[in-house]
DNA sequence: CTGAAAGCGCTTACAG
DNA sequence: CTGAAAGCGCTTACAG
């Protein structure tokens, strides 16, 4: 056994293992392990000479070995509704995909259908088989309450994105909903529009009733009277968006305008509206939230809300990542910020 | 040491490893190893034995055990890229889900942003870094012959879904793209038009090609003199279908009707036609192909084709499966059946 | 601040 | 058709 051994080993690809790093830097693989767990405990020599050896190496620890000795899986589980349209979670998606690249954990994904008998069944099942470490909830799993009973049983943390409900030290992150509606609204009021219909979501949804806070916070600015017959209720689907169209402009005085609480009901109202053979936005203003891939390309395109959904599912990723490796984080404080993004389906009121 | 000691681990929530189904079948573990790896060579006795005690333990092999003894990762890898319009992706996903959770196998996702010049180190870190035991090439990925040659170098089979070319012993899956647009053509026809204007896809999806031979082989069998000005090249995108449109409606003789290669096309089409003021289907008729979500939110309504692409992602995925586990398969020989699905966005020809 | 030993739960390679 | 032994590459619990 000469040192031409390891250098052969390496030589023939097999990847490094803790031993060889431990050979390399001159310490015992207990030292390795510390160095690459972050442990501290390790003089800053030695940790440099580690680091060096890692490097030189190209060494990485082995999962298996790692879940299979260990308490921690290297997992976080995405459950989420499968919905008709995937814009949302495809971001959602693409942010929990970044973050746990970064933090060296994997992802997995539990798309789900609502309503769901076996809903519990399936999310225990989820977690045990796939050996989760955490798991993020958007909107509106966050608030279900058995599946967050069910977590906290396990031991398993979570986040949650856009919750509508508090949880003592949970991890959520959210964005100005309210405020974003607030501006929306007063950007029609401010092109004449008194008489403003508004289609709410579901109300499992945080955002459904922050979106029409924001609207009545605009009309009571304005000095606009709130009219109960302006307002439908919805739950984000297109059909339940003509739905609700249907009603408001069947109303004597139908309104000028009309805010949905998401693209889809935009889109639901504006079809229900060219079905009458109203032009948009001459006879009727209309616009949504989202910003989903409809929202530019249905016509007129949508005046809407863009939310930094991306940024917001890494950031929580990353938080929650962060409360696995034994930190103590808090949910994000501050709120991620939406803009409205102007395009042709808004215009001036006819009266 | 009494039989109590089992009992009592048992109860106590850990997990039956496959000493305890050994000891409760009375067998050595590398019998129950046989059964659960469906390795044959035990005699169906024994194997009944062994099945019990699985079913009464319910056991599951622990995957970081196998990963680190083995040569198998249990991990199946889906590579895509990331598209502005998901749907189709997302119903590859759920099939791919699907099939993964039948044959116990986890999946990973790698979203691709193209062009890209590090694509190819992108891939190869995924494949080493996640450790993989097969890939899932959705169109037009299984076409890049660099993907292909670094899956080969690295022994790592994939399976193709929709690819444009042949590779011999590959796995994949195709639909009927060249009859459904055969018999989508051949409907307008009938519809009277005479005047079909033809917006192609990305030509680096095999989609492309079958889906414009369908078109010229309805002209043909119609009678129709082919006419290259009423072909068009596009992208698959909503603003290629619109630059397409735009050079079809500035026609001295413009198309009656046009067949976008995907909805996304289409729509760009209708927008461009709104644009001018063209009544659809009166002025103009319109139809795409994969009834994604806006086909059926858009104004009008778009007839389309339906692909099965869920069942088709599950098939090739299962399919990989059981190369992986060491059969012999061969790709699907049938293609899987498209079928049209007719709304409003065609009409009779007007002339 | 550092290390030696045991063990996680399987599969492999070999023996019979 | 069945089994005993070694070993995969780490972390844990403990010692110093």
């Amino acid at each position: 056994m000469t040192d031409n051994t390891l250098d052969r080993d390496d030589q023939q690809g097999k990847p490094a293992t803790i031993f060889d790093v431990a050979k390399a830097a001159g310490v015992s693989i207990k030292t390795v392990s510390r160095v690459i767990n972050l442990e501290g405990n390790v003089r800053k020599v030695t940790k440099d000479k580690v680091d060096a050896a890692i490097k030189a190496l190209d060494y990485q620890p082995n999962t298996a070995a790692r879940v299979l000795s260990g308490k921690r899986f290297y997992v976080i589980g995405l459950i989420y509704e499968n919905p008709s349209e995937f814009s949302y979670m495809q971001k959602v998606l693409n942010g929990a995909l970044r973050a746990c690249e970064a933090g060296g954990y994997t992802l997995l994904l539990l798309p789900i259908s609502l309503p769901n008998p076996g809903l519990i069944a399936d999310v225990r099942r989820f977690v045990s088989q796939s050996r989760l470490d955490g798991v993020v909830l958007p909107a509106p799993l966050g608030d279900f309450l058995d599946i967050q009973q069910l977590l906290n049983e396990l031991a398993i943390p979570f986040a949650r994105i856009a919750p509508k409900n508090q949880v003592a030290h949970d991890i959520h992150i959210r964005c100005n909903d309210e405020q974003a509606s607030f501006e929306l609204t007063q950007y029609l009021i401010e092109q004449g529009h008194r008489r403003l219909g508004f289609i709410k979501g579901d109300p499992i949804h945080g955002a459904t009733s922050h979106r029409f806070q924001g609207y009545l916070r605009a009309l009571e600015q304005a000095g606009i009277e709130f009219r109960g017959e302006y307002v439908e209720d919805g739950m984000f689907s297109f059909e339940s968006g003509k739905t609700a169209a249907r009603a408001l402009l069947d109303l004597k005085e139908r309104p000028t305008a009309i805010i949905a609480s998401n693209d889809d009901m935009a889109a639901g109202t504006i079809f229900e509206a060219r079905e009458r053979g109203l032009g948009i936005p001459q006879a009727l203003s209309v616009v949504g939230f989202d910003d989903t891939p409809i929202a530019s390309r249905i016509w007129p395109p949508l005046t809407t809300v863009r939310q930094p959904i991306v940024e917001m599912a890494e950031a929580v990723t990353s938080l929650l990542i962060q409360r696995l490796r034994g930190e103590h984080v808090s949910s994000i404080a501050e709120p991620f910020t939406c803009h409205i993004v102007t395009r042709n389906s808004t215009g001036p009121a006819q009266s």
